[in-house]
RNA sequence: GGCCCGUUCGUCUAGUGGACUAGGACGCUAGGUUUUCAUCCUAGAAACAGGGGUUCAAUGCCCCUACGGGCUACCA
């Protein structure tokens, strides 16, 4: 096999969402899994659907899921440009070379006249195609002379060029994660392959650059299955058949509820992120919310996409970056589509929260305690972390889950305080304060083996008083051990809370 | 409407004609652990879309139906 060569192709018309990143990652896992190249080209030929910003926000998803680009606009190559803006003349070649071999014509006929046509057969309960059956009633190059057809030229004629589809040849196509498909070409239409605006359509962009950027495997989303036949026949047309590329069509991401594939609506609606990375609508205020700005890990991120669809064959499930490249291939791919489970993607983050360096966590921590202006060692909040990071799926949660290490209660759960603040709680805890303050090598056993001397000696119940003393020393009722919190604040800390709750604890 | 692709627990999936009493994971339910909440552990409920073939044998192969998805633009 040659060089293993693959391309993600995404247009820039606006932000990437999931099922985009996961084709790309698809096709980065299947390019190292076989030391092979990731190209990125930018299939910019639409115009009109332009939106500014979205081939940076492209390059910065994958940066951000880890997936280097090997060649593409920003790190070069030796098959630029690779960006199809950049790219007209070399279209316009292959155009012309197709209109001279006969496998294109010219076509003159205006949206209007499409239009009315198409409403024309609707009104009929039909369909009308560009085709075989209806070509030679239109005003193109089949039907012109040359000399019309010149003139109409010379004259700066709007045209399209089309691909003149064969008809009724059986198309017999291989596709890795399907297997045969077979298509027969008369109930295709001549598409558009170039534009009256002097761009090619995907068609033709999309088979001249494979050929020209040495792709190997073209690895896309499903939707691109059923022009597959007129890529095979443009391969054929342009004389490139011995060197076509393999294809993977992929299977797409659908939504969690309800019907259809995954759209940028469904995150607002359901309460997920659609979007790798956030992205700020252009001149508006909307924000499409990202896995980034969510809190995800890049690595949990990468690992939830991978398995959409795919899956080791085994009974992994937790797999970073290099163990799925390792793993990876495309014959594993299923051939169905993959409803998101929103779920699912918080356990794969939760997963990666126990699972990435301490250190890791902790810096991102770090970042959320200078903006409450937290000041504490980088030993503390290390052991903070590691008390309850098990507890948490996001970093932002850490928060929540340990801020009474950092500073005394200000308020103290309301439901809490109803059903474990007694009568007789702020005269247990005076005493418990009293034994806490006595202990001279404060820690954790000791304070812990004191309290429950004195609960023992008393015959009060483990309950009444730990429920009570962990809403003084907390504000609430949940939390990891008691005794290692108190330890971690220390004796004096522990007495200041202890009288700070029984001063403010209003029952 | 036409064309193409698909269909295993609610969801993601394992399964490549006998290994299937159909396995794992998420979620759910119950129990255990815990001073508490969460984590964690254990257990449980839960699926081969339906009908025909082929075969000694079908979740697996073929056909039909149903359902789902995609495409049907001078968009990708």
């Amino acid at each position: 096999m040659s060089k293993v060569r693959v391309r993600f192709a995404p247009s820039p018309t606006g932000p990437l969402h999931i099922g985009g990143v996961r084709t790309a990652l698809f096709n980065y896992l299947f390019a190292k899994k076989h030391g092979g190249d990731f190209i990125l080209r930018i299939e910019d030929t639409d115009q009109t659907r332009f939106v500014e910003g979205a081939q940076e926000y492209i390059e910065e998803s994958l940066k951000w899921a880890s997936l280097i680009v090997d060649e593409g606009i920003k790190q070069g190559g030796k098959y630029g440009p690779y960006k199809q803006s950049e790219r007209r003349d070399i279209y316009k070649k292959y155009a012309n070379i197709l209109i001279e071999n006969g496998w294109g014509y010219y076509a003159f006929d205006t949206a209007e006249k499409l239009d009315s046509l198409r409403q024309e057969a609707e009104a009929n309960k039909s369909v009308f195609t560009y085709g075989p059956n209806t070509r030679a009633n239109l005003k193109n190059s089949l039907n012109l002379s040359k000399e019309e057809v010149d003139e109409l030229i010379n004259k700066n004629t709007a045209y399209v060029i089309r691909f003149k589809t064969p008809k009724n040849e059986e198309i017999i196509m291989q596709d890795i994660i399907r297997g045969e498909v077979r298509v027969n070409t008369s109930t295709l239409d001549d598409k558009v392959l170039f534009k009256s605006d002097g761009l090619p359509t995907y068609h033709l962009a999309n088979v001249v650059d494979d050929h020209l950027m040495k792709i190997s495997h073209v690895i896309r989303g499903e939707e691109w299955l059923p022009s597959l036949a007129l890529h095979f026949m443009l391969y054929k047309a342009l004389g490139w058949e011995n060197e076509m590329p393999k294809f993977a069509h992929l299977p797409l991401i659908l939504k969690p509820t309800g019907n259809g594939k995954l759209s940028k609506r469904d995150g607002d609606k359901m309460g997920f992120p659609v979007f790798p990375i956030n992205w700020n609508v252009p001149n508006s205020d909307d924000i499409y919310k990202g896995y980034r700005e969510d809190g995800y890990f890049p690595e949990a991120f990468v690992n939830m996409l991978a398995f959409l669809g795919w899956n080791p064959g085994d009974e992994r499930e937790i797999m970073q970056l290099n163990e799925l490249i390792n793993e990876f291939s495309l014959e594993k791919v299923s051939k169905s589509g993959a409803r998101f489970d929103p779920d699912k993607a918080k356990w794969y983050n939760h997963q990666w929260m126990q699972k990435l360096p301490i250190a890791t966590i902790v810096n991102e921590f770090k970042i959320i305690l200078a903006e409450k202006s937290i000041n504490a060692s980088e030993q503390k909040i290390t052991k903070i972390v590691e008390m309850v990071r098990e507890r948490s799926n996001f970093v932002s949660e850490l928060w929540n889950n340990s801020y009474f290490f950092f500073q005394a209660p200000t308020e103290y759960d309301a439901k809490t305080v109803k059903k474990k603040w007694k009568q007789d709680s702020p005269e247990l805890m005076v005493s418990v304060k009293n034994i806490l303050s006595e202990i001279s090598n404060f820690n954790r056993d000791t304070a812990h083996n004191a309290v429950v001397a004195y609960i023992e000696k008393n015959e009060l119940g483990m309950g009444k008083v730990m429920n009570a003393l962990r809403l003084c020393i907390v504000g609430a009722g949940a939390g990891p051990d008691l005794f290692s919190i108190i330890e971690m604040i220390g004796k004096d800390e522990t007495v200041k809370r202890i009288n700070l709750a029984i001063e403010n604890i209003k029952k």
